[in-house]
RNA sequence: GGUCCCAUAGCUCAGCUGGAUAGAGCAACAGAUUUCUAAUCUGUAGGUCUUAGGUUCGAAUCCUAAUGGGAUCACCA
């Protein structure tokens, strides 16, 4: 639409004697009730016309027509230009544009961004918090992949710390050594199982503290568990052989189950890091701020930052007793991640609850100067609350991730069994099936929210196969495969003339994609991909109910619907890629 | 209490770099299948865009305040 707009400015120019920038033509999509595709603002334009919105219009609307053959005409509503172009235009656009394998392929921009999302605790297993933000993490990189970014995807494992030592703790004491094997638990799942089993044993004892005379907080402190689970993470930092043994197999276990969850969620890393690896960084970062004096020390030993001048707090970036906190770490884990790679941006992939504390850290490594720093930006992205409210682990009220998984799957398989299509697939056929379907089911209801919404899921709801859904675009894409499964695209028949609405409107949509990913990368943003491909899925049904393809009146006509029909099936394929969701060939 | 985020149809959400009569889906109701997949399509009904001010030719969109909801403000991560 790039010619639209310098045309206009050549009119304003021509007319006006005026000079504008492109910014200030206002282009918009025309609204369906009226006539043409294209639709420029005239008001602003009236500052130096000096006519009404409707004369200053019909001039440029004019001008625009006598200059561009592509014009075929256009109406003035009050300060509206509705501009068409011609059928030959659209009909170009799919051959020259769309149809190309370059359609939608943008050049590589040179710059290099990671993506650091999923980011699990090792003690308990992945529940739909965690889906969300791998969802958007490796949906985000697909985006910003197809947006010409050099991509590098990361995973921060924190795999050290009191929470872990619980579940060690507890299955030292009431395991009798379980393993995966022994019961047949998947490992991360038999991990939290020991979690679980730790809060319930520890509440235990602060009850029987309580009853014995001490205060919640005493009790708190004094459980012999809990105790017993510091002692644990001390001789872990020690370098304890027999603790450290310990916690290589239980994270061993954990890190297997994981690798199944991931890989049935479809997503992947590129680089995966490990607190235990990195929990000591920061502390030469701490020296050189202290140099820089951009923090200062207190009286007890402990350094802090004074961001009152930015809004925010002081904060502790090193304890009195020389450890770090979690900033310290943060700091240090930044500047190992710019060392390895050196990239222009820095994405976090975390929790609005952490926004504050973000914020915090990228103050802190800009007034350190740090490279990379005005790169940095935290995706903050929504909860996911049940109708009760929060999920709480330890009240048994998580959606489990691998559950949810399972009941998509089935969901996908009682539908499409009822269906009967597929009765000819499979065993095999029929499990992918189900897989795809499931998944696309629940990963498109994730992902069409704008990320930094919180959602709203509801259990006892079923995530819907029909209306604005995944199922319903993998269905349109099954529908166009099935079709061109059934005819062959002719070269011969390179040309139209009869351009229908439903196939002019089609096209339309079809050429919005580029801007699409442009639109998200930008954002951040999969909800956009996701309501765009829902949009381009409807206007195709819309063309096929309208228009019979292997029945056309000539074979002008089917060679043509054939080519726009394998033109949307692309496009919704890889706009569904870049969600991270299949397409199936059938359902 | 300070700071940040959110508020659009009964429900779930688009629209937000200001532009036409605010759009979808679900749910409700009425229709479409001898014809390429009805997980589809068409229609009806459903709105003081939380409220009050302000900026503007023009505000769901920008600004201010209030209300409601959420988050956060640890020598936890």
């Amino acid at each position: 639409m790039n010619f639209i707009i310098e045309t206009t400015l050549k009119a304003v120019k021509h007319l006006y004697n005026t000079d504008i920038s492109a910014a200030d033509v206002n282009l918009q999509e025309t609204r369906k009730e009226f006539e043409g595709q294209v639709t420029i603002v005239t008001f602003p334009f009236t500052k130096f016309s000096k006519k009404s919105p409707e004369q200053t219009g019909t001039e440029i609307g004019a001008f625009l027509q006598n200059e561009l053959k592509e014009v075929s005409g256009f109406n003035v509503i009050k300060g509206f230009l509705n501009v068409s172009l011609s059928n030959e235009y659209w009909i170009n656009q799919l051959y020259n544009e769309i149809l190309p394998d370059d359609f939608a392929v943008i050049e590589p921009n040179g710059k290099k961004v990671m993506v650091e999302y999923s980011s699990p605790n090792t003690n308990k297993p992945l529940h739909l918090g965690h889906v969300r933000n791998n969802l958007l993490g490796f949906s985000v990189s697909e985006i910003l992949a197809a947006a010409g970014y050099q991509v590098i995807k990361t995973n921060l494992v924190n795999d050290r710390g009191i929470h872990i030592c619980k579940s060690m703790l507890a299955w030292q004491k009431f395991g009798n050594g379980e393993t995966p094997e022994s019961s047949g638990l998947k490992g991360d799942h038999l991990v939290g199982k020991y979690y679980v089993i730790f809060d319930r044993e520890y509440k235990k004892q602060q009850e029987e503290l309580k009853s014995a005379g001490q205060s919640e907080e005493e009790a708190k402190k004094n459980a012999p568990l809990i105790k017993e689970a510091q002692e644990m993470l001390q001789k872990w930092e020690a370098g304890d052989e027999a603790v450290i043994t310990l916690w290589k197999t239980m994270n061993g276990w954990v890190y297997t189950g994981f690798a199944e969850t991931y890989k049935k969620l479809g997503v992947s890393f590129d680089k995966f890091y490990y607190e235990s690896e990195t929990y000591l960084l920061g502390k030469d970062i701490i020296e050189e701020g202290l140099e820089k004096g951009v923090f200062y020390r207190k009286d007890d030993n402990s350094v802090w930052i004074d961001l009152t001048a930015d809004g925010l707090d002081e904060k502790l970036v090193l304890r009195s007793d020389g450890t770090s906190v979690y900033m310290t770490q943060d700091m240090g884990t930044a500047q190992l991640k710019y060392n390895d790679y050196h990239m222009d941006r820095s994405i976090y992939v975390v929790g609005n609850e952490q926004d504050y504390h973000f914020k915090v850290l990228f103050t802190i490594l800009k007034r350190l100067g740090k490279e990379g720093a005005d790169g940095l930006f935290h995706l903050s992205y929504g909860m996911v609350d049940l109708p009760s409210g929060k999920m709480k682990s330890r009240e048994g009220t998580v959606v489990d991730a691998d559950d949810l998984m399972s009941e998509m799957e089935q969901t996908a398989k009682e539908q499409t069994e009822a269906m009967g299509k597929v009765d000819d697939f499979t065993a095999d056929e029929k499990q992918s099936l189900y897989h795809i379907i499931g998944m696309g089911a629940l990963k498109y209801f994730l992902l069409k929210v704008d990320p930094k919404k919180r959602l709203l899921f509801d259990p006892n709801e079923s995530v819907d196969f029909q209306g604005h859904t995944g199922p319903f675009i993998q269905y349109t894409h099954a529908r166009i495969r099935s079709v061109l499964n059934r005819a062959n695209i002719i070269n011969e028949y390179n040309s139209y003339s009869n351009l229908a609405v439903e196939e002019r409107d089609l096209i339309v949509s079809l050429t919005q994609f580029p801007d699409a990913i442009k639109n998200a990368a930008e954002a951040y943003s999969p909800a956009v991909i996701a309501n765009y491909v829902y949009e381009l899925a409807k206007v195709y049904n819309k063309f096929y109910h309208e228009k019979s393809i292997l029945q056309a009146e000539d074979e002008e006509s089917k060679q043509f619907r054939l080519r726009l029909s394998a033109a949307s099936g692309k496009v919704i394929n890889k706009g569904m890629k870049l969600l991270g969701i299949e397409v199936p060939e059938r359902m």
